[in-house]
Parts: C-alpha cells; sequence; structure tokens
DNA sequence: CTGGGGACGGGGCCC
DNA sequence: TGGGCCCCGTCCCCA
C-alpha cells in the first residue's frame, strides 16, 4: 500500500515537471512570436510613416508648382479673355447669354476615377459629357467685384475622399490649395479664411485664386457638378444632390437649392449591411453635416431619412393611406440602382427612352421662356433673409421657397426701382427645377418632379417591390394586385384599370385613328403604331428573317412573321 | 391591341 | 383671396 502511494506520488510529480516543461516550452513559443510580430508591426508602421511623408511632400510639390504657374500666368494674361464660365451662367441669368452655345459642363476625362492636382479640367460646351466633380465657391458679391470679381472651380477629389475636404476648400485649407492660397494671394493680402473667394477663370483649367475684399456679404455656394458611371459605387455621389445631373446654366440660385449630403449610408431594407449602390433595393439614408454647410445651404439641406419619413408620413399617408385604407407603406426614400448619375449615360433623362424626352429640350425652352431664369440675381440678398426652416418637409421644396425669395426679392428690387417687376408672370411656374430649370406652378410640384433627376422613390408597394416617385402612380399600380379594373368599355365587356386605356380601347369600336402618316395615307389608332409604321418609309428594318430574309422594322412584326410562316407547329 | 408605368397639369380642398 | 397640398386625369412610352 505504501509502495502504491509512493508510485502515485513520483508519478505526480513527474507529470507536473512534464507540465511545467510544456508551459514553459508553449510560453517561449508565444514569446519569440510575437516579439518577430512586434518586430513586423513596427516595421510596417515605419513604411507607413514613410509613405504618408513622402505623400504630403507630393501634394506640396504638387501644390507650390501649380501656385506658381497660377502666378506666371497671371502676370502674363493681364485679363483673362474668358469672361468666366460663371459671368457665362450669369449673363445667361440675366438673358445675355445665348443658349445656341450650348451646355457647358466640366469634363473630366473618361476612366478617370480620381482628381490630380495637375489634370487639366476640359471645358466642354457641347457634348454635355461631366463627370468630374467640380465645387464651385463664388462670393455674392463678385459681381460686385467687376471684372476681377471672383469666383472658383475647385476639384473635388473622388480617390481617397477626405470628408472634410469640402470644409477645407472653404476653409483653405486642404492640402494643395493651403499652399497655393499662401504663395498667392494670402502672401501678400492675408485675409480670414472665410473671407476669400476663390475664381476661376475660364480657359486656365488650374483655379486661379483671387481673394476677396468683402467679407460681409459672402456667400458660398456650391455646385457639384456631375459623377460619372465609374462614381456608381459612391455613396456620396448619390445622394439628392445634383446627382450627376447637369446643373442648369444660368442658374445660380440651383447652389441654394440642392440638397448636396454630406454623407450617404447605403443598406439593404432587409439589413443594415452597407451597400454601393449596385443592389437596385438598396435604400438609403443621409445624413447631413450642418457644420459643413455653408449660409444659405445649411438651413435647407437636411434630406436625412428622419425628415423623409415624416415627409412621407404626413405626406402620402394623408393623401391616400388613410382616405381607403389602402395598404402602402412609405419607407426610406429610395434611390433606384441605376438612378440617373449623369445626364450623358441615363436614357431617364435625355436618352431615347425618356418619356417626354424633353427635359432637356424643356430646359432649354424655359431658359428662353421663363423670365424668371433671365432674373438678374444677387445672391447676397439671401444673407439677410430669414432662413428657411427645414423641419416642414424635404429641401426641395425649401429650395423652391428659397428661389422665390430670390425672385421675389428680384422683383422687390425692381419694383423699388421703378421699374416692372423682373418676372411679370411670377406666379406662374417660378418654382423652378434646380437641375433643369423647368418651371413649375409650386414646390410641391417641383420636389415631384425633381424625383425624376434624383431617382427618389418614396412611395413603395407592398404586395411587390415596386416603387414610385408619385402617390398617385403607386394607386395606380396596386390596381395590378386588386384586380380592380374600375373603367368599363360600354361596347364590350372590356375593363380596364386606366381610364386612358379605355379611352384608347374605345377607338377599336369607333374607328377612330387619329395618328395618320405624313408620307401615305395610312392612319393608326395609337400613336406608338404610326412611329413603327414611320419606320417603313425610312428603310430602318433591321430585323430579318431567318428563315426567309425578309426585313422588318420592329422586333415585333418579325416575331409574328416567324409565328405565322415559319411555325414548326 | 393591351397592360403597365413615368410624368405632368388641372382642379378641389384647406388654411 | 391666395397659396400650398393633394388627388385625379391624361398623355406618352415601352413591352
Amino acid at each position: 500500500m505504501a509502495n502504491c502511494m509512493v508510485f502515485h506520488t513520483q508519478i505526480a510529480s513527474i507529470m507536473e515537471v512534464l507540465a511545467n516543461a510544456a508551459v514553459a516550452e508553449i510560453c517561449k513559443l508565444v514569446d519569440d512570436d510575437y516579439a518577430v510580430f512586434r518586430v513586423e508591426i513596427s516595421h510596417s508602421q515605419k513604411e507607413n510613416r514613410g509613405l504618408r511623408r513622402k505623400l504630403q511632400l507630393l501634394e506640396l510639390k504638387v501644390a507650390r508648382e501649380r501656385a506658381e504657374r497660377t502666378i506666371r500666368e497671371r502676370v502674363l494674361a493681364s485679363r483673362p479673355s474668358s469672361v468666366k464660365i460663371l459671368d457665362r451662367y450669369r449673363g445667361m441669368a440675366r438673358g445675355e447669354g445665348h443658349l445656341t452655345g450650348g451646355h457647358r459642363s466640366f469634363v473630366k476625362p473618361a476612366g478617370h476615377n480620381a482628381w490630380r492636382d495637375d489634370q487639366p479640367i476640359s471645358i466642354d460646351e457641347g457634348s454635355g459629357i461631366s463627370t468630374q466633380h467640380v465645387i464651385v465657391i463664388e462670393s455674392a458679391d463678385a459681381e460686385a467685384a467687376g471684372p476681377g470679381g471672383s469666383s472658383l472651380v475647385k476639384q473635388e477629389r473622388t480617390e481617397g475622399d477626405d470628408p472634410r475636404h469640402s470644409r477645407d476648400i472653404q476653409t483653405g485649407a486642404v492640402a494643395g490649395v493651403a499652399p497655393l492660397l499662401a504663395t498667392d494671394d494670402l502672401a501678400t493680402t492675408p485675409q480670414p479664411r472665410n473671407r476669400r473667394s476663390i475664381t476661376e477663370v475660364s480657359g486656365m483649367l488650374n483655379a486661379d485664386l483671387k481673394s476677396e475684399t468683402d467679407s460681409e456679404n459672402l456667400t458660398v455656394t456650391h455646385r457639384l457638378l456631375h459623377t460619372g458611371p465609374d462614381q456608381m459605387s459612391d455613396p456620396e455621389r448619390l445622394g439628392l444632390g445634383p446627382l450627376g445631373c447637369r446643373p442648369a446654366p444660368g442658374s445660380e440660385y440651383l447652389l441654394y437649392s440642392i440638397p448636396s449630403p454630406r454623407m450617404v449610408h447605403y443598406h439593404r431594407d432587409s439589413g443594415d449591411t452597407l451597400e454601393t449602390g449596385n443592389d437596385l433595393s438598396c435604400t438609403y439614408t443621409t445624413e447631413m453635416d450642418p457644420g459643413n454647410m455653408h449660409l444659405g445651404l445649411e438651413r435647407q439641406t437636411d434630406l436625412s431619412r428622419e425628415d423623409w419619413n415624416q415627409y412621407s408620413s404626413s405626406g402620402y399617408t394623408e393623401g391616400c393611406l388613410d382616405k381607403k385604407g389602402d395598404d402602402i407603406v412609405v419607407d426610406d426614400v429610395k434611390v433606384e440602382g441605376d438612378a440617373p448619375l449623369t445626364w450623358n449615360v441615363d436614357k431617364t433623362h435625355l436618352g431615347e427612352g425618356h418619356s417626354k424626352g424633353r427635359d432637356f429640350l424643356d430646359y432649354r425652352e424655359s431658359l428662353e421662356t421663363n423670365p424668371n431664369v433671365a432674373t438678374h440675381s444677387h445672391l447676397h440678398v439671401l444673407r439677410d433673409r430669414e432662413p428657411v426652416p427645414t423641419s416642414t418637409g424635404p429641401s426641395n421644396s425649401h429650395s423652391c421657397i428659397l428661389f422665390d425669395k430670390v425672385l421675389n426679392s428680384e422683383d422687390q428690387r425692381a419694383k423699388e426701382q421703378g421699374g416692372r417687376p423682373t418676372s411679370g408672370n411670377s406666379k406662374e411656374k417660378r418654382f423652378l427645377c434646380t437641375f433643369c430649370n423647368k418651371g413649375f406652378s409650386c414646390p410641391q410640384k417641383v420636389e415631384i418632379h425633381q424625383r425624376v433627376h434624383t431617382g427618389v422613390k418614396p412611395f413603395s408597394c407592398t404586395q411587390c417591390q415596386m416603387r414610385f416617385a408619385e402617390a398617385g402612380n403607386l394607386k395606380r399600380h396596386q390596381r395590378v394586385h386588386t384586380g380592380e379594373k374600375p373603367f368599363n368599355c360600354t361596347q364590350c365587356q372590356m375593363r380596364f384599370t386606366q381610364a386612358c386605356h379605355l379611352k384608347r380601347h374605345q377607338r377599336v369600336h369607333t374607328g377612330e385613328k387619329p395618328y395618320s402618316c405624313p408620307r401615305c395615307d395610312m392612319r393608326f389608332a395609337q400613336a406608338g403604331n404610326l412611329k413603327m409604321h414611320l419606320k417603313v418609309h425610312t428603310e430602318e428594318r433591321p430585323f430579318a428573317c431567318t428563315h426567309c430574309g425578309k426585313r422588318f422594322s420592329e422586333r415585333s412584326y418579325l416575331k409574328i412573321h416567324q409565328q405565322k410562316n415559319h411555325s414548326t407547329r
């Protein structure tokens, strides 16, 4: 028994020794690995610091070169012949411009995602290909400053976008700008940073900076121009701001109305996973940073989710939902995944398929016919006005109100000067779309219309995934689910969900064919049929039968032909 | 020829 | 009385 006890004791001591040895071995291994990791981490940190220093040096160098070049150019060119892009805009706003000049835009070379400081901004007057972010900062009294009056087009980085960037532009603190300012105007005429207006001189692709002497009337306006397709994934590009839509020439006002969101967070309907815009069903919320907004902007640009929800519930549900008790949900504001990002790439705006296809024309037309467009602007009138509250609805409405304020101020000024109001039909369509300048009779109309540009569709169907920009369209859509067909044909048993469909259908009975071909005697009951027919005259028959070679102007004709003549059945 | 949706103007209601 | 808001009707386009 005693031997047994001794044996067990020895076993236990041996086990303990072995365990200790094992622990010591493990600890040693861990220590070694840890040391190795520490070395590697410190090495990586050193590398990072070195790279960062290099980057800073490069930025400083580039900025210095640009500043020197700018100074040289300013010395060489006493007064650039270019009367500035913004001057052109102003001229158009005053009715001095010529629409035949097309639309100006700032063009970034395609395929470039990132700004380079030395990358030129090309000015395109016709093509409308505009993909580069440009921020225009101008002084309200830029005009008062005369020919030297100032405005600036500042490049906005798209790569490694620094959220402070916009603010930095305004304060001149951003790398690449600050050195330039320091070596330019600031060096000679130190100015409070918030007093500076920065000037872009067209024709000079690099920013020409000029200090502003009048600090009190400073109005900083932002014009975010365009995102390219390459920026589809950038949530900040998909906010309710310009969204890449072309700015309306001649509308300085739009700068006050664009709800340029500081941040847009994407998430799926079903979760919080961050999305980058590829998901068509994604929703978004916006976060505005009032601290980054300036003056007129900051009080009217909150398009946050809360506001939209508030709007949605107060707006739509009061209208339709509680009326009929329809099961309609208005949830997060949604930007379609294919929300138009540029005027050039999305047919929603200008392409063949745009329903009215008219935005562009209307836009030009509005410039020509809308007296508001010709209203000379003095943005500083806004400074003394009471800011528009944001709590009553989406910002677009406010933008319209703000527009109205501007326009009314113009009228008032004209009256004071003994003249007639500049906008004679101020009651009619005085609320302008900030994207296309189209006029509407009330802010609500503008807000709805602007969803064409923003892709916002606040009204969602509970039965399917469809979303709509207008409540009425959602209501109409829901008849698809309910089967309701309130429009009955008196001649037959046909029933329709839409009144216009009934009206169209009744031509079958009446034989009315109001659409006549201008090139032959054929007449059609529907405009679309005439449109297809016209291709016969233009020899557009791109669809060939694979069996007999016969060509057709429409795929549907070919299909019918093949079913009739070559069906295997 | 029908079905569905986008977009916009008109008109009614409310404040 | 005028303006804002909302619903409805309608035109148009496309599949």
